[in-house]
DNA sequence: CTCGTTACTTACCGATCGTTCAGTAAAACT
DNA sequence: AGTTTTACTGAACGATCGGTAAGTAACGAG
């Protein structure tokens, strides 16, 4: 056993089968997001992933058939998680307008709880033809929401003074910018993050007129 | 002259100097800064940058000292743009929430006017020291515009419930997310797009009381 | 213990990367 | 014309990339 990583072996002393004792494939596409998003996907070499594992560079591919899986894998993760609010009763009954803000309560929870795998989805340029699929699924599920906000103006709860388009962006460029700042653990709950956002984008900065 | 680029030359028939005709360094930039943002820095290759503007590789570093002087141009044209709006009597002169929304407007003035060089200095990771040191001085600007939000609570025009790191973040998730999807041209024009973002921001996305 | 399966290790491949270098074509100056 | 200065060309460099091949150590089953 070379090299002075941590080594992520499996929690399960075997898996029930023959043979060796294997790295845990969570564990390996933790930290391969992880060092996608500190280095960039093409920056970031299996060598390096390699090291940060204490493994070989042959050893992960034993495991993944290659780079772009492991960015198959983890963008899985994240647009999985996504999809998800949307066929929740939450997402699917009741006035548009809460409808609208349970999506968007949702988006807000998941972007926190897999915060590395939402991240690398949301830096994605569409070069490969896994990122462009991935985009894609990501633009369904944008105008998914942009229909939530279709409806709630068409109920009156919107204004109706902009653009519906520009609205459902500048709602996305809000939330999507959490990636970029949040640091779990802190005095800022996921809870309060989602109330916070939520009021911000519905009430605007001036104080409340109550 | 090889290659069946356009060849990007200098527009002035000469440079007043002995020597033949050289490429003009700002379009040489912009292709490189859109060459950038359409594949990422890393994944940009000085092969790909010398095609595109119908050249020879070693006919690019004749102009720039590296790939990475290439960035470090782009990053001054973004971050002067930027750092200039804050100097502009209207950023220094009256109410806090007036100084707060000049400058919100001038930000995504500078956005759209520089879209490919925001987008980039948007984009940085900050592994290298050309980017951790543009970092610092966009983390600059930030705070400038966090103490006017601050200045602007303090005035009382601006709600007091939500943390006031909180609310510039959000404003500038906002307002950033512009370079991923605002395309010059259409029928959405700088002016209004600025004019909508500040009325997002100020008044939320319910219907105007009045 | 032996055997079969699994999980690796070391060494290496061709391709591509940013960069450099010696030579040369093209313009302005004399 | 000849000279000088500028702007480039083509070929090559070492390093590093993603990925592979062949051999081997570690385990469970019999």
């Amino acid at each position: 056993m070379a090299g002075a990583g941590a080594g992520v072996r499996s929690t399960t002393g075997g898996n029930g089968r023959n043979g060796r004792a294997a790295y845990d494939l969570p564990a390996v596409l933790d930290i391969a997001v992880t060092a996608f998003n500190d280095y960039g996907y093409d920056a970031t070499s299996m060598g390096l992933l390699a090291e940060r594992l204490g493994t070989s560079k042959s050893a992960v591919y034993y495991h993944v058939s290659g780079k772009e899986d492991l960015l198959r894998l983890a963008l899985e993760r994240a647009l999985g998680a996504l999809e998800g609010i949307l066929s929740l009763p939450g997402a699917t009954d009741g006035p548009a307008e809460d409808r609208l803000r349970f999506v968007l309560r949702g988006a807000v929870q998941v972007l926190v709880d897999d915060l590395p795998y939402v991240t690398l989805l949301l830096r994605l340029r569409g070069n490969t033809e896994i990122e462009r699929s991935a985009l894609e699924r990501r633009r369904a599920f944008d105008h998914a929401v942009s229909r939530l906000v279709d409806q709630a103006r068409d109920e009156g709860s919107l204004r109706t003074d902009v653009d519906s388009g520009t609205i459902t962006r500048l709602l996305f460029g809000m939330i999507n910018s959490i990636v970029e700042w949040y640091k779990p653990g802190g005095t800022l709950t996921p809870g309060r993050l989602a109330d916070d956002v939520i009021s911000v984008a519905f009430d605007g900065l001036h104080r409340p007129i109550a």
